[in-house]
RNA sequence: GGGCGAAUAGCUCAGUUGGGAGAGCACUUGCCUUACAAGCAAGGGGUCACAGGUUCGAGCCCUGUUUCGCCCA
């Protein structure tokens, strides 16, 4: 039997070949089944922009963990994968191809530019799936999806067509959010608020009527070319008296009226602001609010219009300058002082927003959102942390009509067309031949496309064949829990919800994980602009494996907080692989006269105290492991799985069982069993974070079943549960730790054995006895005697007190008395501060009254045996100084 | 301006109903001990940001302050 394994484990073989073997017989893929308990996951699909980075890396692991810790449970796991088309950002980068070549998309035009995307779609969307498939992502590949794909296209024409029939669509002229650079609208959550230094300009604009002026202060001088009123506060006392009267706008010479509106801070400027409703959101609702014209000064180029008269043409930052001048020259510009305020940007290319008035589509939310806020505030969604769910609520309580409508080429084409003879409009779900109204047939469609986000929100459903009532939509939807970062909250997850509460009467999913974000070793984002910054999960994979990379994620994880990314910590990880992978070894290593087919049901009545400890604790991390990943508390699961493995079973099991594996027979064959159920076990547990090495490490062991990411999932076998052999086992550790710690401080040779007296109540011997094997080997004994704590004391000998056990190491010739004594003294000084601080708490008779009993029990037997070895220190250390 | 998060060992971070301050890395010392030197053993290192309060008892709960980060307006 060759089960021998290589002594640095290498993931690379090993994790293609398992992905390989995985997909070949098909165990990622889940089917409808009525009788299964479903479990079900959408993946955030990823934008096709370019390749995944560590964030995905990180959120895809969380979901690979969640759907084969499901999977191993029984239930019926199901988790799509699938890419984004993500519009603007795509549309930008094959710009920038286009531009590279040196042409444009207006020359080549809209049907070679789509092709041109979709080629770029095909190359980086199969990057996408390739980097999800090398991490180990476990998704139902004959489910992948597209957001532009056939299916989520009808799915996005019919949830139009639904709503704008409902009345929840409509057209309409309104201030938008307008890109300059990319040359489209934006929605309100696309435009990013960055404070910039700026300053605020006050401004003298002479009344109408008589001597006077009134003086306002704007971040925007160029915007006044717009004005069409002078607002200030109702209750501002020091302009009522000119609510209603009128001044004359410098250079345009344009008679504004005076109103007053609630929106005025008047504790802002001078309290008196400039109304311009074409370039200003405020603005224009107290234009709405008092029938204002709207005159727009600045173009969709950022460039002055023909209303900015002499100012036309030039760009609106000339324009600020020019005009600046000539208000200064003109006597109007009276002032102005620095000031720092929030710019809108665009959120993809960190330009300017400019704020235009223009005719787009816009989603009616109110009707929407209130189904979308009762789901969380009665708790069928569940946000973790729960924290979360407070944000959420805020954002859709006052949300704003969102506007779909994007001046794009790639994306979801607004399924609307306009007859072009008696101007009708007309939604249809396939391209209509004639016009239903007067039946002629020149009929255009509308160029603009929809918001990226719109054909996001329908994927829980999109994905699993809606409009048709799929098998799939009854058996999995709603999906189990949603895996993202919070930064995506409002883009989508909050309009997943609503969507799903309108076409599918039901949630999307029950529960919302948030996690962090991952940010470079400073703490920063990692960003495109900083590529030194930018590590590529691909090279972490490449040159550590999957499992490393995905250990390292889920450890940093708690929950929603963020986590930075460092290479000392993927090195030990990397270095905690090898140690299973050796652990795994050492077990194969012994298992030659092991019977393949043993009956491996071990005999609780007959085990070692090693043994039984060990599947007492086995069992007590199995529960624990478990509980973890109930609360997703995936980083606590991680850590503990990992003290577990190298402290508990490499460093003390393993170092017990070696003793034990060269005896003969019974108790041979027993710690085999032992080893080989433990560590079958661990990998069991450990595959949903590490599936390579554990898969490998499985089939190599005695096993039943073709794989073990289909292996059952355990459950604690209450049997096991031993306190009596962790106390023991306890006391074991304790001794032999201080019996090192007396070698490495006495300078004793580590292949030196020495003799050990212990001079123990009777209660103790026996367990001193019985492992008198280990304490021997772990220790380095070369013999041990164990006698009764008043039998004399040997006298020239090193001292250590553990429980109330004695150890002397009569160390011949290499006793330093002075070394002792100051080893004793310190043992006994930190006992002191401890017995104080106890007999203190329990000599408070507040404390013995009010604290709960367990807890004064507690403290009382601690206080117990510490008095114990502090008596026995204090008494070797009055020897010791007789002599 | 409003909201949220963070502040714990030199560094990065855990710390789940309030009851013994922990891990990894780094550091010191000694070991190639037949699974692993990517390892083993032993050790040093903390006013839990600050100031109050509640409590028998606070890293944890309450109030306020400071610094940093994020979100919203």
């Amino acid at each position: 039997m060759d089960r021998l394994l290589p002594k640095v484990y290498d993931p690379k073989t090993v994790e293609e070949k398992w992905y390989r073997f995985w997909l070949e017989y098909d165990y990622f893929h889940a089917e409808v089944d009525a009788k299964a308990k479903p479990y079900a996951l959408v993946i955030p699909p990823p934008n096709v922009t370019g390749k995944l980075h560590l964030g995905h890396a990180l959120n895809n692991t969380l979901q690979d963990i969640l759907v084969r810790y499901h999977r191993m449970k029984g239930e019926n796991a199901m988790w799509i994968p699938g890419t984004d088309h993500a519009g603007i950002a795509t549309q930008v980068k094959v710009e920038e191809e286009l531009a590279k070549e040196g042409t444009n998309r207006q020359e080549i035009g809209r049907e070679k530019f789509l092709e041109r995307v979709w080629q770029w779609k095909e190359e980086y969307g199969g990057t996408i799936i390739r980097q999800l498939k090398k991490l180990g992502s476990s998704c139902d590949w004959s489910r992948e999806r597209f957001t532009m794909d056939e299916g989520c296209s009808r799915a996005v024409r019919e949830v139009f067509i639904r709503l704008y029939e409902k009345g929840l669509i409509y057209r309409g002229s309104y201030l938008i959010n307008w890109c300059p650079k990319c040359a489209t609208t934006l929605s309100d959550i696309e435009v990013e608020h960055q404070d910039q230094a700026g300053r605020l300009w006050h401004l003298r604009y002479p009344l109408a009527e008589g001597e006077g002026y009134i003086e306002v202060a704007t971040t925007r001088p160029e915007t006044m070319l717009g004005d069409t009123a002078v607002a200030v506060h109702p209750a501002d006392e020091r302009y009522r008296r000119l609510v209603g009267k009128k001044v004359i706008l410098p250079i345009v010479n344009r008679e504004i009226p005076i109103v007053a509106d609630e929106m005025v801070d008047p504790e802002f400027g001078t309290g008196a602001v400039k109304v311009t409703p074409a370039h200003d959101i405020n603005d224009f609702e107290v234009g709405l609010r008092h029938n204002l014209p709207q005159i727009t000064v600045v173009g969709f180029d950022a460039r002055m219009t023909e209303a900015a008269g002499k100012y036309a043409g030039l760009d609106r930052d000339d324009c600020r300058k020019k005009l600046l001048a000539d208000l200064e020259a003109g006597g109007y510009l009276v002032g102005e002082e620095p000031l720092s305020h929030a710019v809108g940007t665009c959120y993809r290319c960190e330009t300017v927003i400019e704020p235009l008035i223009s005719k787009q589509w816009f989603v009616k939310m109110k009707p929407l959102a209130a189904p979308a806020i009762k789901a969380v505030q009665d708790g069928r969604i569940r946000f973790v942390p729960e924290r979360f769910t407070k944000i959420y609520l805020n954002w859709m309580e006052n949300i704003r009509d969102w506007c779909i409508s994007r001046q794009l080429w790639w994306g979801h084409r607004i399924p609307i067309w306009y007859c072009q003879d008696c101007g009708a409009e007309i939604a249809a779900r396939e391209e209509p031949e004639a016009c239903p109204k007067c039946g002629q047939t020149s009929l255009e469609q509308d160029p603009d496309v929809l918001d990226t986000w719109f054909s996001s929100a329908l994927w829980p459903f999109s994905t699993m064949g809606w409009p048709e009532e799929t098998a799939e939509l009854k058996h999995f939807y709603p999906t189990a829990v949603l895996v993202t970062a919070r930064d995506i909250i409002f883009f989508w997850v909050a309009r997943m919800i609503f969507m799903g509460l309108e076409f599918m009467e039901e949630i999307p999913f029950h529960e919302v994980l948030i996690h962090g974000l991952v940010l470079d070793k400073d703490g920063k984002k990692m960003s495109k602009s900083r590529p030194e910054t930018n590590i590529d999960p691909l090279d972490v994979i490449e040159k550590y494996g999957a499992d490393t990379l995905r250990f390292t994620l889920a450890t940093g994880t708690t929950l929603g907080q963020d986590q930075r990314f460092q290479m000392e910590k993927i090195d030990g990880i990397r270095n905690f692989s090898n140690k299973i992978w050796n652990a795994a070894r050492f077990v194969l290593m012994n298992l030659e006269d092991y019977p393949e087919k043993v009956e491996e049901r071990v005999d609780p009545s007959a085990l070692s105290l090693a043994d039984r400890y060990i599947l007492s604790r086995l069992q007590r991390v199995t529960a624990e492991a478990e509980g973890m990943l109930n609360r997703y508390d995936l980083g606590g699961f991680a850590n503990l799985l990992y003290e577990f493995i190298w402290s508990e079973f490499c460093d003390w099991y393993i170092e017990m069982a070696k003793p034990a594996l060269r005896l003969e027979g019974e108790a041979k064959q027993r710690t085999q069993t032992v080893l080989v159920t433990v560590l079958r076990q661990i990998m069991v547990l450990l595959h949903p974070y590490m599936p390579f090495i554990t898969e490998e490490i499985w089939q190599t062991l005695p096993h039943q079943g073709e794989t073990l990411m289909c292996a059952p999932w355990p459950t604690p076998d209450q049997r096991f549960i031993d306190e009596q052999a962790e106390a023991e086992m306890g006391l074991i550790m304790n001794i032999t730790r201080a019996i090192r710690n007396i070698r490495a401080e006495a300078g004793v040779d580590p292949g030196r054995k020495v003799e050990a007296i212990f001079l123990t109540p009777p209660a103790k011997q026996s367990i001193l006895t019985a492992n008198q094997l280990y304490l021997q080997t772990l220790a380095g004994l070369s013999k041990m005697e164990v006698r009764d704590s008043d039998t004399v004391k040997p006298a020239k000998a090193m001292t250590a007190v553990v429980e109330g056990v004695e150890i002397y190491l009569p160390l011949a010739g290499m006793v330093d008395l002075e070394l002792e004594l100051k080893r004793l003294q310190k043992e006994q000084a930190t006992l002191e501060t401890e017995r104080r601080r106890l007999s203190g708490k329990l000599a408070n008779e507040q404390f013995v009254a009010k604290a709960p009993p367990a807890v004064v029990e507690k403290e009382r037997k601690k206080l117990a045996t510490l008095e114990i070895d502090y008596a026995k220190i204090k008494a070797r250390l009055a020897e010791l100084s007789q002599d």
